[in-house]
DNA sequence: TATGAATGAGCCTTCATTCAT
DNA sequence: TATGAATGAAGGCTCATTCAT
């Protein structure tokens, strides 16, 4: 139903290509918007920027998590791949995991507002919250059972509640040079160490 | 402050004293609506709360956070003194600083929306942040000092930097049973014992 | 309260006056705006009409429908009054109930989309529709009682059922010089007549 | 009237045929559609349900009037041509009147919403209304003059107010179990016969 | 010809803030 | 001084309709 009207002897996508274009456009934009006016910003605003209607918003991505996410999906994806990876190679399970979290607070400390929005409930974010847990709490739950297992760290912190205090660690990191997450974060992660 | 203003021998105290019960009323108003509806609740429903019209709450608190410091200013005062005492009594300053954390938890998990409210500036809290600061500030250097000085700490944490991150791990505390705010504030005063 | 701040010796309300006057102004435009544009205008040509911000509308009248009732209010009040007026004077309960009729579909006819907005589940006018039905359906069920208990009509027409009809027939009516309400209505209510 | 333009002896038919299914789907699914939603239903839906662009209705229905025609023709004309039939067959001219309004009333209360949207003037039915009387009105007035003939009716009801009462009685009539059009309708027609 | 992406007008609703009474 | 009515900016969302591919 898709290929029909196209060419002979072509193998591409035929009509998709604008809307491609399009969307794209939209990730930038929205990317570029949420830089500067937090991920709360008007769809208006966001359609300017993009040059398109706000239709083509609502259009691409119903929901305001939908665009958010479809925004930083790569990232999250490229931080959950790195667990392994990190736990694979580094020195100790929790070196891994303090790399590992250096990595999410370098996520997190770009977007502005963004750790901010996934709190409270009634704010619409929900989703964008369960993808970040669904692709980044069996990662840090991994690290955190191998820190564990050769009892570097004690066991009484879920991986929950670890991603939860960092994520509100990074909340207005950017705008506040007097603030730095990356250290209380360390301290966070230092603080789980065994005391002996 | 608020008497400022008054000349002395004045005839119009009796006036004043309608005034003070009107603000007392405004005052528990606005906590009882705080607890609920959060720090950012609509101006007419504590209005409604207190019993008065919205322009009297404009002429007392011009500003929504002169609202805010008001309501809770005994509180943060109650905490900023606490600390000296703490330091004077406990065992050492290292369990001096983590009694009056907790304190400074215990009060700001209690109320709803209040740390998220400090954070971002475009909020028009600034003045609220700013009070903090200036009440709390030199009480967590001081305990800082003291724990720097005994040795039980390491030295590179500054007070605003952990009064913020404090702050900051306590929003959203009181809606989510599964994240614990002091159980991570521990941890993060865990971390900053010295290595040995 | 609502006394203090009054002059002494009066006797009147002292705050009100100028609500009440605008709250007139509103049912005025409204009513004049709902001839032209029906009952289903946008809130913000009903403002304009009346000279005032959208939000004095929605303080007076939180839902359309409130609006609606409140223009109507009186007459459909005058229309439910009229029923047992006429049914002691008419000549015959039959009679009573033809001019009865009559008086709806004056009321009705000279509304524009009134009747058509009362129709349909989801149009937000069940209250509408709910305020109607309370105040007529008594009067209307007298009138038909009557009727039948002086063997004039046949029995098998409830009270909603006629309404609803008379409602229907009155749709559009005011548009279309070819279509007379009056009359089909009329017509209605003859063959509700004994066949014998 | 869909065949002119197309000269004798084309070469083009084939494609036709093409065409012709396209239209068949699209009115299946519209009326299918109409079902449930309403002659007012979004024409995305009516594409998605036909599995066609929305161009490809406009193209083949520039107003949605001309679909809704298209859609219920074959019944409108099923309903005209009974009127001859039941007036030769039926008993009496007012009993044909009788069986046919009957069969009005059956094909309008089983669409959802159509006879609501022939009212009212900037709806954009008004062809969708025109053809209506065109293929019913001089039905109905054959009927009713057979009946004024016959000295069973009174004189002075015209068929388009017939014809516009009928379709007025009949809206919302299939989401209502407490209204019934049928009655109010067959009480219509009572009303019409002769006092004696 | 068919498709469906894009557009954007149009409506709704909420609330901070001002200011006449 | 206190009141709360009025204002209107701000932002959300839905479709009918057009038009590039």
């Amino acid at each position: 139903m898709n290929d029909s009207g196209q060419g002979p002897g072509s193998s591409a996508r035929p009509k998709r290509k604008d809307a491609q274009r399009n969307q794209q456009t939209l990730l930038e934009a929205a990317a570029s918007v949420f830089v500067t006016s937090g991920v709360e910003a008007p769809v208006r605003d966001i359609a300017a920027k993009a040059g398109v209607g706000m239709g083509t918003i609502y259009r691409h991505f119903p929901t305001r998590a939908d665009l958010v996410i479809a925004v930083y999906r790569h990232q999250v994806d490229a931080c959950a791949e790195a667990g392994p990876t990190l736990l694979a190679t580094g020195p100790t399970p929790h070196a891994a995991l303090g790399q590992w979290v250096d990595l999410f607070v370098d996520f997190l400390v770009t977007k502005h507002g963004l750790a901010a929005a996934m709190q409270g409930e009634g704010t619409g974010f929900e989703t964008l919250h369960a993808y970040f847990l669904e692709r980044l709490l069996p990662v840090c739950t991994q690290l955190l059972d191998a820190a564990t297992a050769s009892d570097e760290i004690r066991a009484d912190l879920d991986a929950y509640q670890l991603l939860r205090g960092i994520g509100n660690l990074c909340i207005g990191a950017e705008s506040d040079p007097r603030y730095d997450a990356r250290q209380l974060v360390a301290l966070l992660v230092a603080g789980l160490r065994q005391p002996h």
